[in-house]
DNA sequence: GATAATTCGTTCGCCGTAGGAAGGAAGTGT
DNA sequence: ACACTTCCTTCCTACGGCGAACGAATTATC
């Protein structure tokens, strides 16, 4: 947010007033889907006076589509409107080591189109030929592009806050937004992940949650007050790296509690249980593993207590209230999530509720798509004035 | 934050707007102090031909006061207005065991009136006489109360997040809300002492820090993007509970770190290393004596380490750049001080300084006073669509 | 020292928008 | 069939933002 010149631009000019307004429509009518002007009127606070140019506006464009009259006790009937997603549409791309996914998707984060491309040449040059051709006749309605870099879950190279804001700085999300005329959120996929469960998973009902996604790393994506907070440095969800256990060393970029107790350690350890070829899922035959053998049902004791550690040092930090269990950590069963529950209650400060996260691969695509719709509003919060 | 019945007003009714123009103008006013006609066409976008009325209608109600013409390199010389902070008065209540002070404060944070109250009787009552009795003719141009409640530090009654939303729910809050008519703040001490440093101590030029704050017991606020957050339940920064070390245990509503590691722990050490009574600043007076004393040196050593762990606890989960000490923590000398940096610094997953905080006793006041004058904001917040 | 140049602030007036009021539209109840 | 209710639209007015012209107060220049 390098604040070039800030164009100093009247707070409340008029295209401002107007542009809030079409938002204030726009959003009732996404949330609920099929309504009448009289609704909208309800909602928005705005006169039907003010709203008839408008809705025929938005009919217009495509945002809303014109419905049969719809039921009513007494009186003209209302003529119905419905949300139309097409209308707006956003894209979401996924770094991966050797490859990028690419996704356009609508304002309901259906999917319209994907396509994997193999990574050669420029990455920008690839998105920017990638997500026009994907979008096709929908790219006037393409509200935002989302790119989720590889963080915690890589373990690979681009793994902490530092290199990911190398991306995420100019480079990429600049330029992007520059040649294709949209907002670009760079990310990593954690908290893309916790903004999906928020907008359209296992927290919709909360404003504030905590992701914690166990796989190579262990990382936490964090939703405070509605929105995904990243901390100064962007780090914030370094989770791994929690001194927890003084025993513990971390090295190279890897943190001390997910040296431990990330998917790659308890594979080893669940190798070393059942002697055979490392399992796909380590954590679900690790629970499977525990029904009948001893030594296995003590170590995932063990893992569940460093996890509930881990969720109790963020209860105590943040007070998410609700934390969600993504990646491998989804994978326990119903009664490991209740011990797991157990833990955390008798040891966090406040109430947490332990879940497992909805989402599994969709999480990203549908953090995307609310960060895009959210990116295209983003514009009116410098209308108000710094406190 | 009922949502009652969501009065359905407008969001960019004609008095919304004309609200924001004056807030923004007097929010560049606040910052600036002393500033012309001209410079606030630059900060604010507004027009020249839109400020004239508004500027006058601020002299009137005494929120600018006309100073004599400014310098000037060529051409008319600008007429300065300078920002009266009396125009705008905040009450700070602070709540301790047995009685509750009270303060009157301007906007920038001077201190016009204030008093100490012996508790008895309803606390409301208390509050709603003592506050306008002591505002005296400013009662007009008070903005807004600011309570703050004796949370962490207590290490008595009131405790925990839960205790303390029962003060803050209805309640007190409300109640002084419905009787003195300005937007009221309950907080527990800490919080708002994180709000204060943000707002006008050490923490001014950043957007998120971290206020740690070590008595009988140990607690942090936590301001991330500019706001003091929470958590879903109020318990954020309950870092007291932080389950460092598997040998630590709390009771009875004291967490195992701060069992270990509070004032009162770190004094029942020095006592017993330099028998005698029990000094008023037992963190300084551990400093002082680890200059010459061995065994002190090693403990003070051990209390650095502990601490260093419970901030780089934080930094992974939140990330917040800065960490301020308060309290009895603002008693280590510069080494120690920067002793604690490098440990940090060596296990923090992304850049982390720490300092002293700067405001000591006057950091609840200004924090107050930052709640009190955004909670005069807050009711725009209202004005931009849910995204 | 007069005139030009420059910068500030204000007044005027146009335009666009919000929203009140009234009226038409399309149903339900009696 | 008639009143009644509810919904939506059109008309109209009032008001606020801001462009433009203007007056004010100083410095630079000849």
């Amino acid at each position: 947010m390098t604040d070039v010149v800030t164009p100093p631009t009247s707070p409340v000019s008029r295209e401002r007033s107007k542009e809030i307004k079409r938002l204030s429509v726009i959003s009732a009518a996404r949330q609920v889907r099929v309504l009448s002007r009289a609704e909208l009127t309800e909602l928005t606070g705005l006169s039907p006076a003010t709203l008839t140019p408008l809705v025929r506006d938005l009919i217009a464009e495509g945002y809303l589509i014109e419905r049969g009259p719809g039921a009513s006790r007494a009186g003209r009937p209302r003529a119905m409107l419905e949300f139309n997603p097409r209308a707006e549409l956003v894209a979401a791309v996924s770094l991966e080591p050797s490859r990028i996914s690419c996704e356009i998707a609508d304002s309901d984060g259906a999917v319209v189109a994907h396509r994997t491309v193999r990574l050669t040449g420029d990455i920008v040059d690839l998105i920017c030929t990638a997500v026009p051709d994907l979008a096709g006749d929908g790219l006037p309605a393409l509200r935002g592009v989302a790119i989720a870099a590889p963080g915690v879950s890589s373990g690979g190279a681009v793994r902490l806050a530092p290199s990911v804001g190398l991306v995420e700085g100019r480079p990429i999300g600049e330029s992007v937004r520059q040649r294709l005329g949209v907002p670009v959120v760079v990310d990593n996929d954690v908290n893309l992940m916790a903004a999906g469960e928020h907008a359209a998973g296992a927290g919709t009902d909360v404003a504030d949650l905590l992701l914690l996604h166990v796989a190579d790393g262990i990382g936490a994506g964090l939703v405070l007050d509605g929105q995904v907070r990243r901390g100064s440095g962007g780090a914030a969800g370094e989770v791994g790296f929690l001194p927890l256990d003084p025993a513990d060393q971390g090295h190279d970029g890897i943190g001390p509690f997910e040296a431990r107790w990330s998917e790659s350690a308890i594979a080893e350890k669940v190798v070393s249980l059942a002697p055979g070829r490392r399992p796909g899922s380590p954590v679900r035959a690790l629970v499977d593993l525990a029904a009948a053998d001893d030594r296995a049902a003590a170590y995932l004791d063990e893992v569940l207590a460093a996890w509930s550690r881990l969720i109790v040092s963020c209860a105590c930090v943040v007070d998410p209230g609700r934390v969600l269990l993504s990646g491998a950590a989804a994978e326990l069963d119903d009664t490991a999530v209740d011990r797991l529950q157990a833990l955390v209650s008798a040891a966090a400060p406040s109430p947490t509720e332990v879940r497992r996260a909805v989402l599994g691969d969709r999480a990203v695509l549908h953090g995307a798509v609310s960060y895009a719709l959210s990116a295209a509003a983003a514009g009116l919060s410098t209308l108000l004035p710094a406190p």
